[in-house]
DNA sequence: ATGAAAGCGCTAACAC
DNA sequence: GTGTTAGCGCTTTCAT
């Protein structure tokens, strides 16, 4: 709104925001010089206990904060790191928080860009590597490898949560064990039964296509046949490809991308009254916060969100400072997460009333 | 650490970052002064056409980047805005990323810094106004207000979803009207026939308190006992309320602070076998993402998050740019959402167990 | 132990 | 039009 009445900066009388003290000012007033108060302000060890105590306490009251713009200038250190999320999905909040637990630990602060429908991961990698942040690790990712490696230039860079190949040396990729994981999901259903196992999928970029591709070898393995509908990893992409999985079929099992596409796929079967896991059973990927919900209740994979943060963030600032290991690719193990929304396939013939399931 | 070339990185394939070309070194190849490349590049008018097109054509072959650090330096701008958020949380990933969206529109960059159980919110903001954001919004901090206005210090401040008072007389608010919400609520439920209302409190501070007191207004208006128990923002604090709650109790119907909190309220019910809402009707608040969803289906305000994410971007990046108009407190409308998660209350005793026949 | 001074890479005000 | 000249706020030698 801003109904900008007044559209003069001269008026002062509501409290003047006066600029921002600077290390000259914080100098003058304890009487001593600008490069002293710098070192005492960062610890470094030169400075007399007596200054020292001093610019502390000037600084102190006139609220001084360092400019790190000018710092980042003068020094080419910053300890930002950087990091790509989608605002609001679960799982990459829990990575997140681990990410930031691990900067915190270390000293750096944390920079968060979202990847939003208006905001693409182009444009927040650019926001985060002009910000000069030294090290990046994306969630995620779903650029093509040259752009990826175009965008971030020179930082360090580590992602999460997607196959790369040696089309980037230089990026190094933390992952879950997707493709087994997929096989755990479709044995956990086969030995309850279930012979018509779909997969919703979720998209066909790196990730989605990596967890189809262990979905069909699970499927070969055990001589069924495999279906893929295509889906996307939200809420409202599940409940899509549920709408048409369901329209016919026969199948008794869904094995969804990740846990929100599988919450969306719940969400349009009870509304249609179809049972889970009575009449389907539905699994899910990530084991984010809402699986465990009595309502929810979701079989899914657990891919060690905790471990692939950590491995990732102290990957990303140990190149930060220079590390020059060659390029490293990390598979956190997955782990089977079985709850309610799973159950034995329902027996033979019309399982419920309307539309007839088969054997 | 890392010191710029001294070190040569290994030679990759995919060419060796040189020293990252400075405006001076575009300025020499291309024969003309650093001031005059300075405005080519930022399209400013002055140059001649035939200087424009040199200059272009040597920063392009080599390559050329402007610094951001120095241009902040120099320039003082940044057009950076910065925002507090607790990653994962579905109502903040909403209002993100319509801020994102307001900044795109207007030109600036989002910054984004999280509020986590090892990094604290006033961590979060020292963060984003050491990285020069130009204006910042706060979603729903609980610093108390000599602390919020220490750490934002100069810098223009919005914070959304917390009521204010004059203490902090530069930061302008936007939120929404909690208090009349939550007379909608117990209203709704009122009507339904309920008289046994609880409300699961999300702790006592500032946007809790104030929709206790809305809760507790609505219920004495009613003639009706007000039943506050000690909750939180959480699904897990949800979950343990209802525990606590319904140890003992004939509560029908339960206001809770906001959705995460009711799912959590559900979320236990559910487990113990009390159905929601025949034996007990359940209220949100926030209609976040989750609430929509049939296994949730939760009734609940619906606060024109879309409305108070705008509200506060444009009114930041007002403030940004000068706009000096006096301290403002935009209360958005808020909205009931009926669902399912609330019916009418069940008939007189022993409503638990299968019993619960209805008016 | 302390202060002075030289930049970091860029922008902007002002001469030429 | 174009070049020159100061800084922006801080870090970092290097004298003192």
């Amino acid at each position: 709104m801003a109904d900008d009445v007044s559209r003069r900066a001269p008026d002062r009388t509501t409290g003047t925001p006066r600029r921002r003290p600077t290390l000259q000012d914080i100098a003058d007033a304890a009487g001593v010089s600008p490069g002293l108060v710098s070192m005492v302000l960062r610890g470094r060890s030169g400075p007399s206990a007596a200054t020292a105590a001093k610019v502390t306490e000037v600084a102190e009251r006139l609220g001084y904060r360092a400019n790190r713009t000018a710092s980042q200038l003068a020094s080419r250190r910053t300890h930002l790191l950087g990091v790509t999320t989608t605002p609001g999905n679960p799982y990459h909040g829990e990575l997140v928080e681990e990410i930031q637990a691990r900067a915190d630990a270390r000293g750096y602060d944390l920079l968060i860009a979202a990847v939003t429908r208006t905001h693409d991961e182009q444009r927040s990698v650019e926001t985060l590597v002009d910000s000069n942040c030294e090290a990046l690790v994306l969630l995620n990712p779903i650029m093509p490898p040259e752009t990826l490696l175009r965008v971030v230039g020179t930082v360090p860079t580590v992602v999460i949560g997607r196959p790369l190949g040696p089309e980037a040396p230089k990026i190094d990729v933390v992952r879950s064990a997707d493709h087994d994981a997929m096989e755990l999901l479709v044995d956990h259903l086969a030995s309850l039964g279930h012979t018509r196992i779909a997969h919703v999928d979720g998209g066909d970029l790196y990730l989605p296509a990596e967890r189809a591709r262990g979905y069909r070898t699970a499927m070969q393995a055990r001589g069924l046949d495999p279906l893929v509908v295509p889906g996307g990893e939200t809420v409202d992409a599940g409940a899509r490809a549920a709408k048409e999985l369901f329209a016919h079929s026969g199948i008794t099992a869904v094995v969804a991308y990740n846990d929100q596409c599988a919450i969306g796929v719940m969400d349009h079967l009870s509304r249609t009254g179809v049972r889970v896991p009575d009449d389907v059973s539905v699994t899910g990927f990530d084991d984010d916060r809402l699986a465990g919900l009595a309502q929810i209740d979701l079989t899914t994979i657990n891919p060690s969100q905790h471990d692939q943060a950590h491995l990732a963030a102290d990957l990303a600032m140990d190149r930060a400072e220079g590390a020059t290991t060659r390029r490293q690719i990390k598979v956190a193990a997955a782990h089977l997460t079985v709850r309610g929304s799973t159950a034995p396939a329902p027996v033979t013939r019309m399982p419920r009333r309307k539309g007839a399931a088969r054997a």
